[in-house]
This record gives C-alpha cells, sequence and structure tokens, in this order.
DNA sequence: CATTCTATTAGGGAAATCCCTTACCCTGCC
DNA sequence: GGCAGGGTAAGGGATTTCCCTAATAGAATG
C-alpha cells in the first residue's frame, strides 16, 4: 500500500493544505491530516499539516498499516476520540515516536465513505489538559465533521477529474446501457426500456467492453464502477 | 424493495423519532427524514415525522424507488441541495403531490455511509424564502450533518440491518469464484483455474448472486466490488 | 443423537450472451 | 465534395450462462 503525498502533485490539493491550517487556526487545534483510502488501487493519498519529520518517519515506518487511528476509523460511522485506542499496543508505539515531534496522544479521527467504496479519514490533535479536549470537542465536532466531508468530497472529485481525463469516456448510450445491466436487467429488458433491440444493446456492451479493455460484460461494470463511468446498481 | 417503518417496530426507534422532532424544533425546520439503505437486502429502513397520510401515500405510491433526493444523496458524499434536483420530471411528480400535505420542495438531504455498504440518508424541509433557506441552511448545515451521523450510527447499531451486512457475506468459494469473474475469466476458465467443472462454478455464482440479491451476475460484481468484498479485475 | 443448514461438487437442457456482419447518420478533416 | 471515424441500430448463428435437480460432507441446533 503505497502513501501518496497529494500535496506535492497537485496544485490544488494545496490549497487543501492550506484548509487544513484555516481548520487548525480557527478551531485552537495544533495538527490536521487527511487521509483518503482507495480500497481498489490500495493505495493511501493524504496530505497533512504534520512537521515533515514526523510525516517523514511515519511513511518510512509504514505506520499507516498499523496506525490504529486509521484503522479504528475506518470501521467506524461516527468520529473516533483516540482516548478509545489508548490501551492498544501499536498506538504507544506510534504515538510514543510522535511525541517527541510535539504531537499530543490527544485527538479525533472522522471517517467519510463515498458511493465506491472510498474512504476519507480525517484527523485532528491538541495537547491540552482532558477537560479542556472534551469541552473544545463538543463545541467544535460539527465543524470538523462537515470539513471532513467537504475535503473528501474535494479529493475525490479532483481525482475523478484526472480518471475521466485519462481514460476513454463511454458515450451516452454505452453508459445508459451499461448502467442499466449493472442494475441487474438483461440485455432484452435494457432493450425494452431504452426502446431498441436487445441486439444494439449488445453492441453498446461490446464496445463499451472494448473501451474498458474488459473481456465480459461483468468485468466491465466492476471497472466501469471502479472508475466512478456507472454506480453500483 | 420493502420500506420498514422502524418507528413501529422498535422501542428505541421512538427515541430517535423525537430526536427528529428535536431537530426540527431547534433549527426552524418543517420536517425531517431518516432512510437507511440496505443495499444487500434491498430494504429501506426508515422514520419520519411528515404527516401520517403523506408517509402512507409515499410508501402506497413507492416513492421510495424514484425519489430523486434520495437517489442523488445516495450517489454523493456532500449534502444534496433538492434545488438542484428541480428540474427533473419525477421531483415534480412527487413534490406536487406532497405539496397537499403541507410539505416544501425547499430542502436538503444528507448521505451517510458505513463500512459495510450501508448508507443512511436524512433528509429536511423548511418552507420559506429562499434567501432565508439559504441563510438557514448556512447555519445550520455542520449541525444536520452530525446529526445525520448521530442518527445513522444508531439506527446501525441498534438493528439487525447491520447484523446481515456485518457476517461474512460470501464463502471462500464463492469469493475466489466472483473474484476471477469479476478479472474477466468465463466461467470455463474459472473452473480450470479452481480445478472444479464449470458447473460448479456457476452453483457458487448462484450462491453469490442470491446472497449479494443481485439479478444477474453483472450486478452481483458490481455490488460485491462497492462493498468491498471483491477488487475489480 | 437426530436433524437441519450450509458449503461444495456436478449434469441436462433452456435461456441469454457474444461475435461477425451490415446499414445509416453524423461530425470533422483533407 | 469526398472520405474516414465514431455512434447508433439490427440479424444469424455459435458460445456461454443460467435454472432445475441432486449428491456428499461437515457444522450447528435441538
Amino acid at each position: 500500500m503505497a502513501v501518496i503525498d497529494l500535496s506535492k502533485r497537485n496544485a490544488p490539493a494545496n490549497d487543501l493544505r492550506q484548509f487544513l491550517d484555516t481548520v487548525c487556526d480557527t478551531h485552537q487545534l495544533d495538527y490536521a491530516a487527511y487521509a483518503g483510502v482507495n480500497p481498489i488501487a490500495q493505495t493511501v493519498h493524504g496530505f497533512v499539516n504534520y512537521p515533515d519529520e514526523w510525516q517523514q518517519l511515519y511513511v518510512d515506518q509504514n505506520f499507516q498499516h498499523r496506525d490504529p487511528t486509521l484503522l479504528a476509523a475506518s470501521r467506524s460511522i461516527s468520529p473516533v476520540d483516540w482516548k478509545r485506542l489508548h490501551r492498544e499496543e501499536a498506538f504507544d508505539t506510534i504515538f510514543h515516536a510522535a511525541h517527541d515531534f510535539g504531537i499530543s496522544k490527544q485527538g479525533l479521527t472522522i471517517p467519510v465513505r463515498g458511493p465506491y467504496g472510498d474512504i476519507g479519514l480525517f484527523s485532528v490533535t491538541r495537547d491540552c489538559s482532558e477537560r479542556e479536549w472534551q469541552l473544545l470537542k463538543s463545541s467544535i465536532l460539527s465543524d470538523l465533521q462537515a470539513a471532513a466531508v467537504h475535503l473528501h468530497d474535494h479529493v475525490v472529485q479532483s481525482h475523478d477529474m484526472v480518471r475521466r481525463l485519462t481514460h476513454p469516456a463511454l458515450s451516452q448510450r454505452e453508459t445508459d446501457v451499461l448502467q442499466w445491466i449493472a442494475a441487474g436487467k438483461t440485455q432484452q429488458d435494457v432493450g425494452d426500456i431504452l426502446t431498441i433491440s436487445s441486439r444494439t444493446v449488445e453492441v453498446h456492451l461490446r464496445s463499451s467492453r472494448t473501451k474498458l479493455g474488459a473481456l465480459t460484460t461483468a468485468q466491465a461494470v466492476g471497472r466501469a464502477i471502479s472508475l466512478g463511468l456507472i454506480h453500483p446498481g
């Protein structure tokens, strides 16, 4: 699982990096981090405003594989306060190292999911007393959840744009047909729905397969979904 | 796709119904509604504080199948303002009917996703001028997003929706077969690869389809990918 | 200990898909 | 104008998938 630092790749990502700074400034936070997990490509796309040295160590040590904050949040619907994870061994390992860079064990991670199995994880941290932390948390949690959704939506949309540019798009008819096929309709069904012959439906499917480099329709459906060209039916 | 009214089944759901009322009272909203979609069982679990008559009509007319607010939100990461949907034909059909029950065309729907393909859709509506609506929206959107996450988390945790989803949906053999099918292999290919008969492959595919609630293999592949059970080939 | 349920295996025949080919209408390019 | 390329539409026939049925082994239930 590779880690791709978005802030070193895309110009708009620098805006998002700035967005992290703004969130920290306006909500009295020390640091913020976004990690977008693409379950298909098995990659983590992220950007943070942690110190560069810590970021470097984190990636070098492959912490993203066993970071309990990411693991717990990727299995949760609601935000995960790191306090819940203090007992875990891996947490100690990572945050003992983080302490040397001035990063607190106090923080939370908010998961956001998109329609294609994509997950965004937005983490913030703040060094203060526990009572202060609880007060701060309750007053800014809504804003942070909204920020997490905003971040993930932006990252996914800009990546979709990249994918749409690099991949030959399907024609309207091809998309229509493939969408209905993904919804469980037969070629005959689709023909009836679109009032064309089932043989024509098959031609659109064939050109879709060709364009997507798929050998079968099932593969084409999977690929089209993973590319965001159609929605799971 | 059946609609299950949670408020008539589980005691805790009445608390959630009250939660809707509280959200409406504290945020100057007319009505609120929650719908939880179970993608495998193809069911919608919901509760609302709309007038009973409208709720009845909505279910009788199977509006949940073509309600553009639900469809758009289930494909989005960010909240969907209904304003975006005003052009759509189905929107007019439904909200012309809704108007008779005092329900405005002004509202928004917030999607929340869990780790097992479960989707929660939280909708609120408010009859007022567009400028008022925009102001109201920007001031309460964060709270509503937080409320949506809260609702969906509670529903998933307290209802059997999650039990069907969290249990490993597919057997090892079924996953193997579906993964190869998604990679573009034919049933015969998969049989050769796994050294079983192509007829056996077909049986595994059939039970996969049944478990995923899919009518065709292509749909099953799409669903399995969106649920993270297999990877696109 | 009997029973039920699920996973795995497989054959015969009906149904659907897929490949090859033809046709027409556009849009863009020389 | 002429012509190439892509989108849309459709038929005939080979291939593949899908449904029904059924057996066995092991796990879970009572």
